[in-house]
DNA sequence: AGGCTAAATCAAGTCCAATTGATCAATCCG
DNA sequence: CGGATTGATCAATTGGACTTGATTTAGCCT
């Protein structure tokens, strides 16, 4: 199992934190959709369904293939999975009690 | 294991994705730490890391004891736990290929 | 080719969250 | 008590991310 950096932990984050993307990643853990069908479920401009999409993509967090005149996404398992882990670890050692201040 | 839904995971999801509250949490992640060793050590603003750690308390992420002068914080391992299980979740159930569209 | 549709990109505008500096509240100590 | 220190809060500003609508690119069909 891969180690994930701060630094990507930091960028699968960012894009995360969007309660679009989230929705999007949502629907996706579903199984790998059309953007159509996606415009249609999430009642969103197609513009900025696109925006968020290229957002998801670049983090890493979904993969695309295009098929024709259509464009699928897929989420990225892995990613999500080592962000997890990421957070397991970063959750352990931390029941020391602080020095006392003076 | 409580589950965690959709609102909290994304608030959650929110109060990590900022670059100087991840650093916050890495500190705690190796125990309780009073605010001004916090200042001192990440080098902030007193009144940045004040409104920062406030983001965290109020999501969850961290607890907070006075004692005198001095305020400790420390991480909340359940919340961190809970959310790494949600993305867990969401990992799941997402190889179905997508139905063509037409 | 020409028209049609899917989806990405672009350019402005908007809005919210982070920053900054100042002030306030509380505790400690001489 | 009075001064000093810790840390929270407030008000104003700034910057960047998101939104919106228009434009562009590319594939399909007749």
């Amino acid at each position: 199992m891969s180690r994930l950096g701060s630094a990507e932990a930091r960028s699968l984050l960012k894009a995360l934190a969007d309660p679009l993307r989230l929705q999007i990643l949502e629907s996706l853990s579903e199984g790998e959709r059309c953007v159509c069908d996606l415009t249609d479920g999430l009642g969103l401009a197609q513009s900025k369904l696109s925006f968020h999409l290229r957002v998801l993509r670049e983090a890493g967090l979904v993969t695309q293939r295009t098929s024709g005149r259509w464009s699928y996404y897929c989420l990225e398992p892995e990613a999500i999975e080592h962000l997890a882990c990421w957070l397991m670890a970063l959750r352990q050692r931390c029941e020391k009690p602080a020095p006392p201040c003076s």
